[in-house]
DNA sequence: GTCTATACTGAGATAGAC
DNA sequence: GTCTATCTCAGTATAGAC
């Protein structure tokens, strides 16, 4: 009579345990050498209590990949509170929480890209459905740039620039073996210091032509919303 | 006796046979929905001939891929036969010819981009398998500048770039649903214009030590080999 | 609503006859 | 080289216990 449809502590706990068993398995022995099967031994449970909660083992990753974007948006959060930092610093805050959060799950990325080529599946990287978990992820990125005093054009369209230069830094760290991940470290490092030096420049007026330029071909790409208008539909925006 | 090991023209044909109706089911149904029952039936052989020319699907996958970039270079040699083109037409010429190869086989290169976030695959496309063909397709990419002017860093490190860039843009090429993939077309030549525009600003005083730092940062990355030294092993480089 | 047990399906891949 | 028969196994469907 009560409480229909809503959850109750058990359920929750049962949901909980399979989703923690099923990263620990993902993370031993790879999302795909992992069963369903496997999954619901683990968890002392029956195949169809496991398909009862996660109607599919993708559905795990969608799990996993939202719980990602909450972690590292409230990590974030916490280390831009910290008075004082320049603004390289804060974009390595960024970089640098995302890969401490991603520190054991390679393989489980790498599970996740496998999607970014199928526009129309759920977990696509780039595709409507994600749309949500994109200006998400969007949004956790132009925190870092805030305060900055920036030209406009440049405001609008750099926290969707680093956003791309951080899928394209987890693509580097899924093939990154170095100990600790020095090597993605060192390049995100090396690459922040240069582009905020590069950045230094945007306002001489030898450059300057560029940046609407540049605004114009993102826009019109639809990387990047056209300014004063709600959002559009979409994949590519 | 004689020939042994070398394939006769009647198997040839068969596994040409294969492979054509492969892909057009790839293109028909998609990579995922096309079994290889399904191709065994309508090529007119039963599923143990398919598997003796194809050792999994994923083989007829490898030899699409090897197929697109033996006649990418082909194309590209040809396109650029011509004489008198600028350098920006150059690159367009390098960009659009992948495109027009790649028309009608949106899905089946989403199918190979599925394998770019497992490094051990043999498909993996920045893995070390795939490490040949990448240094072939950044070759078809040098074609483009090889008569141009370019300080030393910059020609050491576009091709590779050029490829990267040319990734991403098969990347947009999958989502983009505009009619004849109007908006990937626009993308490219906006994108290359504005790039020839900056690159003639590569030269001033002001920007000269940014190249040294940026060569440098995409070296000890490892995309771009350290200059006077053969190949290293590894997939990163 | 939560969960178990069991059986079915369909696709990739293989073995071995011809 | 080519076939048929078979194996494996992930995902699914279902009937019913609690």
């Amino acid at each position: 009579m009560f409480n229909k449809g809503k959850p109750q502590s058990r359920s929750l706990a049962t949901r909980a345990a399979i989703f923690q068993t099923a990263l620990s398995l993902f993370r031993r022995d790879g999302p795909d050498a992992a069963t369903m099967r496997d999954i619901a031994r683990e968890a002392n449970i029956a195949l169809g209590a496991a398909y009862y909660y996660f109607s599919s083992k993708e559905a795990i990753l969608q799990a996993y990949y939202d719980q990602v974007q909450e972690l590292h948006h409230a990590c974030v959060r916490e280390a831009l509170a910290q008075p004082g930092l320049t603004f390289a610093e804060r974009l390595k805050a960024v970089f640098h929480s995302k890969l401490d959060l991603l520190r054991d799950d390679h393989r489980i990325l790498g599970a996740l890209f496998r999607y970014a080529g199928e526009p129309g599946h759920p977990l696509a990287a780039f595709g409507p459905a994600t749309r949500k978990h994109r200006e998400r992820a969007i949004a956790t990125f132009a925190l870092a740039l805030q305060d900055e005093k920036l030209p406009d054009e440049i405001r609008a369209i750099l926290p969707t620039l680093l956003w791309s230069a951080h899928m394209g830094v987890l693509l580097y760290f899924i093939y990154d073996e170095s100990p600790e991940h020095a090597r993605t470290r060192k390049l995100v490092d090396g690459a922040i210091s240069l582009f905020t030096s590069l950045l230094s420049l945007v306002s001489l007026p030898l450059i300057k032509p560029f940046r609407g330029r540049l605004a114009n071909l993102l826009r019109e790409a639809g990387f990047v919303p056209p300014p004063h208008s709600g959002s559009l539909p979409g994949g590519l925006r």
